[in-house]
DNA sequence: CTGTTAGCGCTTTCAT
DNA sequence: ATGAAAGCGCTAACAG
């Protein structure tokens, strides 16, 4: 980088002092109009910009906030980041992105990181790996407001969740109502409480519905990756075990499911109904296209950006965290069976 | 906020002075042992992280790179972020993330944002509406390494570039060859460089295969959205205007016009081959699944920023711009007819 | 109306 | 082996 302009510069430039500088930049009116005049059109000249971080080290405030994410490229989180960011960016603040890539030792990494550039804030959503919160919570007595987003976890602090059990009930209620006899549940990883979640909404609609469940129609799908649903569906079929519906952790798993019920030449949603969760931008283009609970992720960034603010702005020194679950939305499309109602 | 722990704090505590807690933490030789060990448990009782600002301001060095992306929501874009995240954490740099929302007047603010937080260099990728570069120049003039990503443009600055000519060129040879003898293309914004390459090498692969085209063949796909390829391609088949062949100018317009061809009961790719181009997520699931052109976001990404590294850490004033054009390559899936080939 | 001074947290030269 | 002092760029209290 070239030699920077400072307020220094122009000073010199001017022959007057910084402090006259700086302060004719900001409109000061016990400056006189002629010197704030003459420092502005100097300071447009040189293309003077004020160096953040000076400012912050001066400020003890940085308007950055930290982010940590798993994966960046997995739409979700993208539509959370992307929310982050327009909010942000409408308050004049910054983001540092981190992406902990589901790793706990670089989630550990990035928080230090963030903390070392001293954000005003932190948005995270946990790894997938995490079980142990040290880190998060020193953060917390650093001072530093956090807000955690989608995956619950046991740190006393402001949280914008997903209904993930209302999610999970919803899209069972359906199936159930829709006339299926059967139905399993590809379940996620179980240190994930949105897995338990959503096998817990799973086995609930199945209870009040009046329907027993047995161990055998929770199947976990370790990653919930598109080829182990696939694999795992397709060893069901061969063995004979009989169902007429899953309802997927994900909808990649849904995907995977789907293509393994076709290609045992049973029909979707005939045969076998099928729903997901997320919506990703694909459920809508596939064949079927695949009914899914649908999460909100864009407004979950801008709900987490905006609790933040709102604490990082708060004058009391300890703030009641507050928990935002945003409801869920079951996207009927064409993988499940058109459901007749009636209403009473 | 709450009180930060700093060097001073360490000294007062020790009742040494600040410049010794400072060696000794980076154990410098010149610090007795018994002082360096003292200084370190203490930092370590208290927790002590130096603070990235002040080091920042006394270096003139922030081990920040700011990324200026146009919309974190695509999938070509999450991957590129994703790519320059995992070499910048590597090499112990972070990421300001800013997205210009295709938005010339936002990455114009995202600009600025950045060289105020004296971020070491810059990975950009130009917005849809950018015809004007001179706050990109601007950035240069103040000495702030700049690479480009993607999206072509005039300023004189190394880019990391997809190979559009070819990528068009070879999926259009590929229609051809299959087959096609009327091919038509749905064409993006032409003031994007890329656009205008997709489209060239349309045109070129026809002229080498000593077929004429004629300006009816490439139709003007707007923001090359679904919906917009939906609506065109379903006139186009109600004008009983003929084609058996259509190569989009992405994916999202491909799917459009996949839709559009299946609900007129024509087949694919029976009837018609499809091609899209970058290999979205849900290429692979549609169906039939589409055959595509893939884009390296990820290899872009980690390219790009590994250029940025390299030109930042050059002692040389000036730097010859690099061009990188990273090869695409050819996603055969089911949209398109098997090419019987003939080695000659 | 403007200048002087101190200090944000850190490193580094220069003394001792 | 350690300390004092200056300075990175900026602001704000204080002085005049």
């Amino acid at each position: 980088m070239k030699s920077q302009v400072t307020l220094k510069e122009l000073a010199r430039k001017l022959g007057i002092a910084t402090s006259t500088v700086s302060r004719a930049l900001k409109d000061n009116t016990e400056i006189s109009i002629e010197t704030r005049i003459r420092v502005k059109k100097l300071a447009t000249e040189l293309n003077y910009e004020p160096n953040a971080l000076a400012l912050s080290l001066r400020r003890s405030k940085t308007y950055t906030i930290g982010v940590i994410l798993p994966e960046l490229v997995h739409f979700f989180f993208s539509t959370v980041i992307s929310g982050i960011e327009d909010v942000t960016f409408s308050k004049e603040y910054n983001v540092i992105l981190c992406q902990s890539n589901e790793s706990l030792e670089r989630e550990i990494s990035n928080c230090k990181a963030l903390f070392n550039h001293r954000v005003d804030g932190i948005i995270a959503c946990i790894s997938k790996e995490t079980t142990n919160y040290n880190h998060f919570i020193a953060l917390q007595e650093k001072g530093i407001p956090l807000v955690f987003v989608d995956r619950e976890n046991p740190v006393d602090a402001s949280k914008i969740i997903s209904g993930d059990f209302n999610g999970a009930y919803d899209a069972t209620q359906y199936l159930l109502k829709s006339g299926c006899k059967r139905i399993i549940h590809l379940a996620g990883p179980q240190n994930l409480v949105l897995s338990q979640e959503r096998m817990n909404g799973f086995l609930k609609a199945h209870q009040e519905y009046g329907i027993a469940t047995d161990e055998n129609q929770i199947v976990r799908c370790g990653g919930g990756e598109t080829h182990e649903a696939f694999e795992i569906v397709r060893n069901l079929i061969e063995k004979k075990y009989l169902f007429d519906g899953i309802f997927a952790v994900n909808d990649m798993a849904a995907v995977g499911a789907l293509k393994a019920v076709q290609s045992a030449k049973l029909r979707v949603p005939e045969d076998v109904s099928i729903i997901g969760y997320s919506d990703w931008a694909l459920c809508a283009f596939i064949s079927p296209p695949l009914t899914t609970v649908q999460q909100k992720g864009y407004e979950m960034g801008t709900k987490a950006a905006e609790l933040l603010l709102k604490e990082m702005h708060s004058k009391d020194t300890f703030i009641e965290p507050s928990i935002i679950v945003l409801p869920t939305k079951l996207i009927l499309r064409e993988s499940t069976r058109i459901l007749i109602q009636n209403d009473h």
